[in-house]
DNA sequence: GTGCCACTTCAAGTCGACTTGAGGTCAAGT
DNA sequence: ACTTGACCTCAAGTCGACTTGAAGTGGCAC
């Protein structure tokens, strides 16, 4: 397969050219030189491209995401650090599971006010104190307009 | 119970003066008046601080959760906006067990290459179809310092 | 050969939820 | 009366991941 330009990688990534740019200035990705002004692509950028996808799906930051990549480029995915992921996501997994059966029951809930439901009142409590949202992290990536 | 001053009500709720102030600003709490310069609040803000949290908790932005309260200040609770968000945190929560199912079996899988891993590939495949991630969400409140 | 327009750079803007800082006020304790 | 310091206001800063805009360049279809 021959050399990419900016847009053909765009259109077979769907990540916007902005985007691309951004992710070269970070370091995330590498154009392999240059025609004129602009730049070309390895096509390989694309999977390259899927990885940082999936790293962000999987609540990564940018910076976390540059670290799994080996100076030569090539992945180097540390499992433990993929264990501990997904023992967090496990966590908010748990958390948001809670939140959802109580929002579920305030909306079945018949007392005449919330705040007469113990159920509500209790689930309540739990977020007053703190108990959930320990850390706030962005989940899900890439807003696609 | 007597009114509170601001570092009262911090106290009691676990919410920052400074996000206090932002938050009447907003007009999701109010103060009761003034002594000289300083906000009085009843002491019924906690509990609505408590309201606001869990709103958080659920992934209510705070414009969201502004329109939750009537203008006389009562909770307006709408079963249907609970039961909608309940939806949209079932997906969300499908979406991140399916995460970290794939991450488990990363972080266990003895592929020399995550790439010649099958499943590790179809997950690839579905984080760059867009599959997963439709719209970034904070979830989780109260960054707490 | 020339005009178009996809590409380029760089700075600045956006979004949400706050925090921080400078500079000012004043209630209360000594 | 004086000092202290908790409170006040208002503007600006922060964080992450991008997007947007202005101004410039040059590859390529004609």
């Amino acid at each position: 397969m021959a050399d990419l330009d900016i847009a053909a990688v765009a259109q077979r990534s769907g990540v916007p050219a902005s985007t691309l740019r951004f992710y070269e200035e970070k370091g995330l990705i590498a154009s392999v030189g240059r025609r004129g002004l602009r730049r070309v692509f390895d096509p390989g950028v694309v999977e390259r491209l899927a990885l940082i996808a999936l790293g962000r799906a999987a609540g990564f930051s940018l910076d976390e995401i540059a670290l799994m990549f080996a100076p030569d480029g090539r992945p180097r995915i540390d499992r433990q650090l993929l264990a501990a992921k997904a023992q967090e996501l496990d966590r908010t997994i748990q958390r948001l599971t809670a939140m959802r059966d109580g929002l579920r029951h305030a909306a079945a809930c018949r007392a005449p006010s919330h705040m007469e439901c113990p159920t509500f009142r209790r689930i309540l409590r739990a977020a007053a104190s703190g108990a959930m949202g320990e850390r706030t992290r962005r989940v899900a990536p890439r807003p696609r307009k």
